[in-house]
DNA sequence: ACTGGCTCCTGAGGGC
DNA sequence: TGCCCTCAGGAGCCAG
């Protein structure tokens, strides 16, 4: 399930496969993503050159100067770097096809994820103009944190995993950043003080770093196509422990769900 | 302006 | 062995 970490790290695998490559066609066989994949992608995209390929949170966004590819991988999404001819799987919706012979291959057997096209600033585009900071922008801190959360009463867990707070937050990091920062996951947001929400905005940058750091170590497996990383399973602290002692006091982590969303916690280190 | 709940989809895993 | 049910999850969307 990419997070932020993973989508950064297919970025940074395919950038330098992509970053000048002419797009020679678009395949597309499955156009029922999450949202239909546009006519004008296959119209329009072929005969481009892929300038840059970028990232905004998970959105990928490859930058042609006749507009912009926009991918989403949502659960299940796997983008491969493949010879043209190399037999299809299931679940392959859509090719881009390069000059080099090559050809990126859209695989999401869940279909959550998205293909879509723009021929405006991507920034611009309805999905991504109102999406919050980056974790590793300037502007996110705790202060920004404490002040978003002024008088909000849902948890504190909804709010960090909100798009328009901060982009990159998935039910497994929120989690984990949760943990780290010795916060019950369903306190009210607004009860969060100032000094948690350092502490906070300090996990948060620091264990999606520290993902993307480990995420690099599988680089090799994305552009092979034979695997997929599997970094977090190791770094997990309370994901998926429910009944299993904190590694941190021995307590047994507790498991709930909060807006639909299974949820774990340490009830003697999170308060 | 918020907020909680629903929804898309498929495959894995548990129970019987 | 096999079937059925539940669950998982990103995030837009809508109703209250």
């Amino acid at each position: 399930m990419p997070e932020l970490p993973e989508v950064e790290t297919v970025r940074r695998g395919l950038a330098p496969h992509l970053t000048g490559q002419i797009v020679t066609k678009v395949v597309v066989r499955q156009p029922r993503l999450r949202w239909p994949v546009p006519e004008e992608l296959a119209a329009e995209l072929p005969g481009q050159t892929i300038q840059r390929v970028d990232r905004r949170a998970k959105y990928l966004l490859l930058r042609t100067d006749a507009g912009t590819a926009i991918f989403h991988l949502g659960m299940t999404g796997r983008l491969r770097l493949l010879p043209t001819a190399a037999p299809l799987q299931k679940h392959d919706h859509a090719d881009l096809a390069l000059a080099s012979g090559q050809c990126l291959r859209f695989n999401d057997s869940r279909r959550f994820g998205a293909l879509l096209w723009t021929k405006e600033p991507p920034e611009r585009h309805p999905l991504l103009q109102s999406l919050g900071p980056e974790p590793f922008d300037a502007v996110f801190s705790g202060a920004y944190l404490h002040r978003r959360a002024q008088g909000r009463t849902p948890a504190i867990k909804t709010f960090i995993m909100d798009n328009r707070v901060v982009v990159g937050v998935g039910n497994i990091y929120a989690n984990e950043v949760l943990f780290a920062a010795g916060i019950s996951p369903p306190r009210p947001t607004g009860q969060v003080t100032e000094a948690e929400c350092d502490r906070l905005a300090g996990a948060i940058r620091e264990i999606l770093a520290e993902a993307i750091r480990q995420g690099g170590t599988t680089l090799r497996d994305f552009i092979g196509g034979d695997g997929e990383p599997g970094y977090f399973q190791r770094s997990l602290r309370v994901y998926d422990r429910h009944g299993l002692p904190c590694v941190a006091c021995g307590q047994p982590i507790q498991r709930c769900r909060i807006g639909q969303r299974a949820t774990y916690y340490c009830p003697g280190c999170q308060r």
